[in-house]
DNA sequence: GCCTATTTGTGCGTATGTATG
DNA sequence: GCATACATACGCACAAATAGG
């Protein structure tokens, strides 16, 4: 009853091999030629059966050399809420190089690329009429030397009028942007809300997240929104994330210490805990 | 120079055409045969490109219909962080119930399935030894009637042997399960930690979020586990979120009431902020 | 219910291009 | 240059789902 189609079925079988450790992470899969026979299908349709791992993640195929297992990653966890020793975290600044530095890895960021635009999707966030302008500061990150997350920092273009001209500047401010408005403006960060949510990848991030061309991955795209003590809204930070490599810790209310501690698990492709049926 | 293949070029300009809002949600894309001559290619090429923005979710094909534009969707937004009024949110129970209504929809939920399971994943999150039994408590949830998320909450068999017998009923418990804890054995629900993960859809969430089968797409995964005051943990809560219609807020620190207001927009696909190169 | 035309899904064969070693 | 392996592209046949008569 089950006609489920042969490249389907292909991929099953592989997928169980893959899963159960038979198959372990850059081991190379038989080659299109060699499962034609193995399974007695076509090459296209071999193909397909590896065109739907791949787009999984669990296999990556390569021109001229053959198609081979994805090693599994331990993802970075960084946490979304206040840590009472660091302050507020979130994969942001100071906090976040502590935060990987506590995991044992090496965090590392691409000088700001800065420039001034015409603030479309950051207006309203800003608080800002449409059309208005704001600073952009981008970035890109780095974790073990390995593409983890692309940031741009928006903020209103008053702010430099104001005298925080280092926002237009492309290099770091070492004291932090959060520091530096504080200390030039007198405007102190009391509080942010985060918008998380998650998208397909575009074929720019495909490239510098590494992903496989076509893979056909989502990422975790964070919008988050800072405010001073006034209530105004001073930044808006958007963070792509790279979907393997990272997961994201919120903590609320009392929690014992050893719970705060990072523990993270290699992502689960497969079966999930709860197939059932029934509504 | 820049030798991109054709069926690459095909799906950007349907791209192109959905993005200007040409191509409006819902409308039919021509059929293959009619896009074959479009765009002078043959019938597998065009059918590459249709597939291609399948995987993206920007258009759904129906055998027998034809090929139409997705219809955008505003995402539901759930609050990740405690909120003043309600106490604990995070998308379960009375809070989840509040928030979604808040918005103006209208949440609902299944029965629960209850079993009892050796402990696999929920072990260790547990305090649980491996192999250990534990409760599974799944429910299904919709919001306005469609399909949003699977949840699964774990607890120690000993909590039922201690006198909280009602978690092995299949029913709902009305004061919540959070508060049944409290009056039966006394036990408080202090904090919890939420990990927040991305992972490709499995096939028995892609029939339950009708998600369109073979769309490669990736769904949220939270795994949350709460505490007494203890500091022992008491319940995993693994909760699979739908990818379009789930948008996670965080609020941290203090800000304007305005902020806490829930304003979402439609995933945005295509190109995002900040292509620029270099590195 | 049946038949038919339309439309997408699956499967195969083949040829050629491109990247790798 | 050469062999290998994946990527693209085309043509064809048939299956399965849908809608309409």
């Amino acid at each position: 009853v089950a006609n489920t189609p042969n490249y389907m079925l292909i991929a099953e079988r592989l997928r169980k091999r893959i899963e159960s450790g038979e198959l372990k992470g850059g081991t190379q899969l038989p080659t299109e030629l060699e499962m034609r026979e193995e399974y007695g299908a076509s090459r296209n349709t071999v193909r397909d059966a590896v065109k739907w791992l791949a787009s999984r993640g669990l296999v990556e195929a390569y021109p001229g050399r053959g198609t081979f297992v994805t090693k599994r990653i331990v993802p970075f966890v960084i946490t979304f809420s206040a840590d009472p020793e660091t302050g507020f975290g979130g994969g942001e600044g100071q906090a976040y190089v502590l935060e990987i530095e506590g995991q044992g890895r090496t965090p590392s960021v691409s000088a700001p690329q800065v420039g001034i635009e015409v603030a479309a999707d950051a207006a309203p966030d800003l608080g800002l009429p449409a059309g208005a302008q704001v600073i952009s500061r981008h970035q890109k990150r780095y974790i073990d030397g390995e593409p983890w997350s692309l940031q741009t920092s928006y903020y209103a273009v008053s702010l430099a009028e104001r005298g925080a001209t280092r926002l237009r500047d492309p290099s770091d401010v070492e004291q932090g942007v959060v520091g530096y408005l504080r200390e030039i403006l007198g405007i102190e960060q009391v509080g942010y809300v985060d918008r998380l949510g998650i998208r397909p990848v575009t074929s720019d991030e495909e490239l510098f997240f590494e992903l496989h061309a076509g893979s056909q991955r989502s990422v975790l795209e964070n919008r988050r929104v800072a405010y001073d003590a006034d209530g105004n809204p001073i930044r808006l930070t958007v963070s792509i994330l790279h979907p393997d490599r990272t997961e994201i810790a919120i903590i609320e209310g009392q929690v014992p210490e050893s719970a705060r501690q990072e523990r993270s698990w290699p992502i689960r492709h497969g079966r999930q805990p709860r197939p059932r049926e029934g509504r």
